[in-house]
DNA sequence: GACGTAGGTCCTATGGAGGCC
DNA sequence: TGGCCTCCATAGGACCTACGT
C-alpha cells in the first residue's frame, strides 16, 4: 500500500486478467502469444480474450525480455556528433524498418571523445539489445570495442570494421559510373573537368574507401569513352568556398569546362557561383555532375543532377541484416539513385529514358 | 545445458560476483548501488568490488527496471517524417542531455497515419519508458492519446499540447524582437520590406501559434521604433522559389528594398537570388535578415545574419524537464541565438558589441 | 553492526497432475 | 490399465528490498 507518490494507476497486468477470466497466469500468457499446440480450451481462451480486453491488458516486454532474453530492441549508435544533419535518415530508414519487425530503436551517441564508443556498446548490451548498428555519418572504418559487447551482433552502416563481418554501404563505384555515363550519354564529353580531387595529389586523411570506389567509378567510365579530363582540381576540404575558388582559378587560368564533374554537391555550389560570376550560365553552357544529393542541390538554380546517397535505404538494410536469422557476411553495397535534375541538358531521345527527380519544393512552416 | 545456438557467453550475473566473493547476492547488489548506511564490512566489499571487477561484472538493467519500476529510458516520438532534416538536432540535444542522467533514447516515430500516434506511445510504454518526449518538426498543437500513456510523464517538444502541462518552444518572439532590433540598430530603417507574411492576407493553416509570434515580435519592435514597412509579400510556402518570385516581383513594382525581413533562410535564399539578377547586393546594398539558421545560411554570400531556432538546447530541456522531480508547468521558452554574420552591414561601433557567428565552413568528407 | 533469507517485479517454459475414453 | 488430452503449478530469468538473525 505504498502507492503515495505513485499515482499512476499501476498496468494490468497478466494475474489480473487471470483472475477475472478464472484461469491461471500460464493459461494467459499461452494465449496471448503462440496459438500452436492448442492447450488451452476454446472456451477459456475466450473468456481470457474478453477479460483482457475489458482490463486493456498490455504484456510487459521488460518482462518478457528479461524472460525470454530477447528485447524486440536494436540498438543504433553514432559515431560523432557531427554538425550537419545529413546522416540523419540513416536512423530514420533503420527506425521504420524495425517498426516493421515490432522492434524499436535505442540510441547513443559517442561524442567523438575516445572510450565514449565502449561506453556506448554497454549502456546498450546492458539492456538487452537484440543486436547494434554502428553507424558514421561519413563512410569510414570503425573499430568496435569487442569486450562491450558481449556477443552482441553488430552490423556496420555507412562504416566498415575489421571487427565485425557485417556492412552496409553505398555502392558508390557504381553510383559514379551511372551518374558519368548519363552524362557521357548526354554527349557532354569535352573539356570535361573534375572537382574535389586530383589524380596527382598525395593520399591523405580525405582519400576514404570511399572516396576512393566514387573516384574509380568515374575514372573507369571515362576511360571505357576514352574520355580524358582536360583538368583536376584538388580540394581539401569539399566546401563551397573552396569548389568556388577552384572553378575561379580555372577559369582564370583559360579553361573553360564542358562539363563538371563535382565530388560533392557542396562543391557544386561553389562552383555554379564561379561559373554564373563569370557569366557561364551552369547547365546551359557547362552540364555538372554532382554527389550526395544534399539539401541545397534542389534549391540551387538549375537544380542539380546528382547522384543520392540511400541513407534510409541504407538504414533499412542494416535492420535487414541485424534480424536475419542466417546473417550474411561481407559488405552490402546499396545502390546509389540518380536524382536527373536541370544541370545537365539531355537529348530529348535519351530524356525519355529517363525519371526525372521530382521535387516540388519542399515547404517549411 | 542447451547452450547449442546461444554461443553467447552467458552474461555473468550478481550471483556470480557473490559466489566468487563468499558473500550473498544482498550484499553485491548493496555494494554496487548505494554506499549509504554502510551495512556491509568494508572487507567484504573489497571482495566484492574485486570479483565484479575481475569478471567484468555488469548489472542487468532490464532486471533492474522490472523490480525498481525504473528504466532510466525515455522515449522520444516525432510527429512526421518530414524530407528535410531541420530538426534531428533535437534528437541530438536529448540525447546528449540523457546521457548525462544515465539515461538512454528510445525513439519511435508516427508516420503521419492517425492511430500511429497511440501505436508509438504504447509500444514506449509497454518497455516502461520513464518518460516520454513527443516532439514536432513544426511548431504545432499535438493531441496525445492519453489512454495509451499510462500515466507516464510527457512533455512537448517544439509542440505544446492540451493534453499535457510541459512544452518546450523557441522563443520566437524574442528571438525576432532581437534580429529585428538588430536590424534597427544598425542604421536600417528606411524601405523595409517583410517577406513571407502580410498582415492582410487571412488566417490559414500556415498561421502556427510559432509563426504569429514570430511575426508578433517583428511587428511590434518596428512599431517601437516607429518604422512602417513599405511592402509586406505573402507567400505560401516559405520556398526559395516563392522567395525568389516575390522579390522579383517587389522589384518589378519599383520597390527597392533598404532592408529585408524574410520569414525563414528558403526564402532569404530566393531573395538574394532575385536580387542578384537585378544587380543589387545583398548585404551590401540591401540588408537581410531572416530566421532558422537553416544549412543554407552558411552558404550564401554574404553569409546571412539569421535568428537560430535552438534545436539542440530544445531537446536538452526537454530531458531536464521529464527528468525533474518538481515538474515546472507552462511552456518553456528557449532563446533564439541570433547568428551576426554578414548580411547586414554593421557600424563599427555597434559592432564591438556583437558576438558573430564563427563558422568555419563545416568539411565534408 | 554485519549479513542472509525470502518475497516481490512480470512474464515464459516445462513437467506433471488429473480427467476421459 | 494404459494412453492421451487439458489444463495448471512451478521454476526460472536477474535484480531489489524488508525483514530477521
Amino acid at each position: 500500500m505504498k502507492d503515495r507518490e505513485r499515482a499512476a494507476p499501476k498496468r494490468v497486468t497478466m494475474a489480473d486478467v487471470a483472475e477475472r477470466a478464472g484461469v491461471s497466469p500460464t493459461a494467459v500468457s499461452l494465449i496471448m502469444n503462440r496459438r500452436e499446440g492448442t492447450r488451452v480450451s476454446e472456451d477459456a481462451a475466450r473468456r481470457i480474450r474478453a477479460a483482457a480486453d475489458e482490463l486493456g491488458y498490455r504484456p510487459n516486454l521488460t518482462a518478457r525480455a528479461l524472460s525470454t532474453q530477447k528485447s524486440h530492441v536494436l540498438g543504433f549508435i553514432s559515431d560523432l556528433v557531427t554538425t550537419d544533419r545529413l546522416a540523419s535518415g540513416l536512423i530514420r530508414g533503420a527506425s521504420q524498418e524495425a517498426k516493421k519487425h515490432g522492434h524499436v530503436l535505442l540510441i547513443a551517441e559517442t561524442d567523438g571523445q575516445s572510450g565514449a564508443a565502449e561506453e556506448a556498446f554497454s549502456a546498450l548490451t546492458d539492456r538487452q539489445v537484440d543486436g547494434i548498428i554502428y553507424a558514421a555519418t561519413r563512410p569510414q572504418s570503425l573499430s568496435i570495442p569487442v569486450r562491450a559487447t558481449g556477443g552482441t551482433p553488430v552490423v556496420m552502416l555507412n562504416a566498415v570494421s575489421d571487427d565485425v563481418a557485417g556492412a552496409v554501404i553505398a555502392d558508390e563505384y557504381a553510383g559514379a559510373a551511372a551518374i558519368v555515363q548519363l552524362l557521357l550519354d548526354a554527349g557532354h564529353t569535352s573539356n570535361v573537368v573534375i572537382l574535389g580531387r586530383s589524380l596527382d595529389q598525395p593520399d591523405d586523411e580525405w582519400l576514404t574507401f570511399a572516396v576512393r570506389r566514387r573516384l574509380n567509378g568515374i575514372w573507369d567510365t571515362l576511360h571505357s569513352a576514352g574520355v580524358v579530363p582536360v583538368a583536376q582540381i584538388p580540394c581539401q576540404p569539399w566546401s563551397v568556398n573552396n569548389g568556388h575558388r577552384g572553378v575561379r582559378d580555372l577559369l582564370d587560368n583559360g579553361i573553360r569546362p564542358g562539363a563538371l564533374i563535382c565530388l560533392n554537391d557542396r562543391l557544386a555550389f561553389g562552383a555554379y557561383r564561379a561559373l554564373t560570376e563569370a557569366g557561364i550560365r551552369p547547365g546551359g553552357d557547362v552540364a555538372v555532375i554532382s554527389f550526395d544529393d544534399d539539401d541545397i542541390a534542389v534549391y540551387l538554380d538549375p537544380p542539380l543532377t546528382t547522384a543520392a546517397i540511400p541513407f534510409e535505404a541504407m538504414g533499412a538494410q542494416a535492420v535487414q541484416l541485424l534480424l536475419q536469422r542466417d546473417r550474411v557476411h561481407g559488405q552490402q553495397l546499396v545502390d546509389m539513385p540518380i536524382r536527373v535534375r536541370n544541370s545537365v541538358t539531355i537529348p530529348a531521345q535519351l530524356d525519355l529514358r529517363l525519371t526525372h527527380a521530382n521535387d516540388d519544393e519542399r515547404s517549411a512552416r
